[in-house]
DNA sequence: GTCTATAAGCGGATAGAC
DNA sequence: GTCTATCCGCTTATAGAC
């Protein structure tokens, strides 16, 4: 069922596991308790499948980071990737984050997994343009973290950015500004000087 | 009682209000429930109170950002001071991560209060900077949020930054190597061509 | 599949002895 | 100040009718 998965990523992403109540997601996904659990068992089970249909979205952007183009055009194109993402899918952006802060209880198999095999390729190409002069030399696992911090923000953080800017990547005048911002100052720290 | 504060501070950390528990907290701190709400009568008030001791810690590295520095003094300075929070305090991090997530309900008083007169200040701050030509045109909100972004990062997102790299900022050497990335990419990123 | 009713247990908070 | 015992509401989960 659509609208519980979609209910309880609003509620999982706010408040994690422990904090979220099936009660609040059968009411925002308009069925009864016990209904929501004819469907998932139990609240775990429920979070497990969150997670995983979040996590699709999750990986992707990163997978796309193609070595055969020219960094400068990848690194955008990732931001890009990124920040559409926050705009889009910031709750599952916030699941990710909320998970993690936890410690990623049930993440940790993945993180270890599929997302440290995807990221050592990446660094390794990443490596491969510093090698070729065509980047700057910088740690490639601190160009990734920074990459995520920068534009996860947006999603992660956005109850602050509203409060104090008045915006949100949904205003897209503000998308646009965020994401020239970010554009600019990674690329020009990370492109050799011409 | 100091005993409770970190450990009510841990828990919150982790889980937010919600999703803590005060027996937790209580065994933690070693001493029994009733015991500890004999300090502080109920959750909420435990929760204000760790907020409360932790909202200087989190405010005072940008309070120090001056005006009279020069841009990459100054930059370079608060990088340190956030990164070395990060290491110091990332439980305080994370536990502003977790408030915000959840649309910062006790939080946003200051947010929109202290912060933001801070804030303004030290956007203009970085507007005099460009206006100056010490310092490339960009956004100065969209400045400073790379800057908390990429510095909490490693507080906030530990977990994933350990599975990945083995390393966290405890580690001396790992701590330097993220210092040079992010000092590099942003000042690169925003210091005028010479 | 969906509901009402309810069991079972957890968790915040209090009473009261020491 | 600190504890044991306990109350009571809340939350997850089940039973069982429709």
């Amino acid at each position: 069922m659509l609208r519980i998965l979609d209910a309880a990523l609003a509620e999982f992403a706010r408040y994690g596991l422990g904090g979220s109540r099936i009660d609040r997601i059968a009411a925002a996904a308009g069925l009864s308790k016990p209904n929501l659990l004819y469907y998932f068992r139990t609240k775990e089970l429920l979070y497990r499948a969150v997670l995983e249909r979040t996590l699709a979205m999750w990986l992707e952007p990163l997978r796309e980071l193609d070595p055969d183009d020219d960094p400068a055009d990848a690194l955008a194109g990732y931001i890009t990737r990124k920040l559409h993402y926050s705009r889009t899918h910031p709750e599952g952006s916030r699941l990710f984050a909320v998970e993690v802060i936890q410690g990623a209880p049930y993440l940790e198999p993945v993180l270890r997994g599929e997302l440290a095999a995807l990221v050592e390729a990446k660094v390794a190409t990443i490596r491969s343009w510093i090698a070729a002069g065509k980047l700057a030399p910088v740690d490639p696992y601190h160009l990734l973290f920074m990459l995520w911090a920068t534009t996860q923000h947006y999603a992660d953080f956005a109850a602050q950015v509203r409060t104090l800017t008045g915006h949100d990547l949904a205003d897209e005048a503000f998308h646009a500004s965020a994401r020239e911002a970010v554009l600019g100052v990674v690329l020009r720290g990370v492109l050799p000087r011409p």
